[in-house]
DNA sequence: TAAGACTGTTTGTCTGACAAGCGATAGAGT
DNA sequence: ACTCTATCGCTTGTCAGACAAACAGTCTTA
């Protein structure tokens, strides 16, 4: 799992631009919901782009909800409580105040998890955390050699507490948010851990939330995932490299 | 907003179908993270359509983060971690321990932007909030005929209370949690608060909600949400017209 | 043996065409 | 004058075929 590049932006293909300037301007305001878009025909001879390429472009946005279309009338901007899915936008990561909104989310999902945990934990699983823990541990005493096994431990322990929640949805949704996350600011979170985040009280952290969902406590687990949490949300916020708006 | 009939289901586009077909078959196993899917030539034949309909049914997968392309090479199916969105799928709402579990995620949100919302709501929300419940307090009065505007009332006094949060991630989620969940279970809702719901305890419940946010109490905010929309959840999944498993 | 050219496959884009559905309008009938 | 209906044009949905671009593997050649 060690990853020492964040992956590069490829070339979009046309049809991602596209679709990114059509909901920009929705975003935007230019089109307000129950407007008319542009046709088909229209927006392809104002990209430049052939039809097919704006079809697919508003498939996407049609799939998200953000527009609908008729057959024979247009496509129309939906209302916004049409929207059908949650998607992490790259905005996210580009303002700390963002961020740490963004995080704030994380952070009641995860801890909400911890406490779900604390009543459902099957035997095997409070031995995997166990592991996780001690692998923690462990990597802590090699110092910066063990920096990215400390990092992926840490990760596999709160995807084992999630899991032990016993609700699906939890696993989706975290799992989802972190893997963006990681994508998006790898390389700070190693560099953060390396500076401030990992000593020892670190460690104690993860440990209370441990001993909390071994001896079922909901309410302590909770509290101390939030506790964690809110910490490092802070810690990496104050070190990400984005724009302090 | 009244509405009577629940939205009936339209004939799908082949693109969605094709999309439809193609997820399913990944998540039955039958494409496994990394293997690579039919060229496009090949699905268009066996599913008997252009090939612009399954590049669109592609993009959307790809959208999601469910498969990935590469030209020249093919497309392939893309690990878990590598999803790009959270979205609502309909199975949420066949089984009623699905339907329970996923009411679980939105009431651990909700609770939490309670909890925010009592250290940052402003004077005019707590106006907001008081208007709202008074006019679930009104409508209680009027009996069945205040029905729809009881429950519309309600989804209005915790939309504010979301918004209060101050976190625009909080209020983009559970948005659309509601809307999909009123979208497919709005009958459910209006019978379910006709029969036993919405008796005065209820709007006790709501009572304490807005106290704790007025009062600036945090915990007391998210005790109060959870009991609430724990009590509804099971009220609700308790009638839900849906299989037991 | 290894570097580079070649080839076939696959995705990405383009073009043009027709089918299907809808709104508006003009015309027929009352 | 009013209403119903047929028609027309526009827009989205689907289809077919073509070429460009990128890639993997093979084959050639130094």
């Amino acid at each position: 799992m060690n990853r020492i590049f964040d992956s590069l932006e490829r070339p979009k293909r046309l049809s991602d631009e596209v679709a990114y300037r059509i909901q920009a301007a929705i975003a935007a305001g230019r089109f307000a919901p129950g407007d008319r878009l542009p046709t088909e025909h229209g927006l392809a001879r104002q990209f430049g782009v052939a039809r097919t390429v704006v079809r697919e472009a508003i498939s996407l946005l049609k799939y998200d909800g953000v527009i609908a279309t008729k057959q024979g009338v247009g496509a129309f901007v939906a209302d916004r409580d049409a929207r059908q899915s949650f998607r992490i936008s790259p905005a996210c990561f580009q303002k700390r105040k963002q961020l740490l909104k963004f995080l704030q989310l994380r952070t009641s999902v995860q801890s909400d998890a911890a406490a779900l945990a604390a009543a459902k934990r099957s035997k095997a699983q409070i031995k995997q955390l166990a592991e996780h823990l001690e692998e923690m541990s462990r990597s802590l005493a090699l110092g910066d050699a063990g920096l990215e096994a400390r990092i992926d431990s840490q990760s596999a322990f709160y995807r084992v507490v999630t899991e032990a929640s016993g609700n699906e949805y939890f696993v989706d949704f975290i799992a989802m948010i972190e893997a963006r996350l990681m994508d998006r600011l790898r390389s700070v979170v190693v560099k953060n851990a390396k500076a401030v985040e990992w000593g020892t009280e670190v460690l104690r952290e993860h440990e209370a939330v441990f001993r909390a969902i071994k001896a079922g406590a909901a309410e302590k687990a909770r509290a101390a995932t939030r506790l964690h949490f809110d910490k490092a949300a802070k810690r990496l916020a104050d070190r990400a490299d984005i724009a302090d708006v």
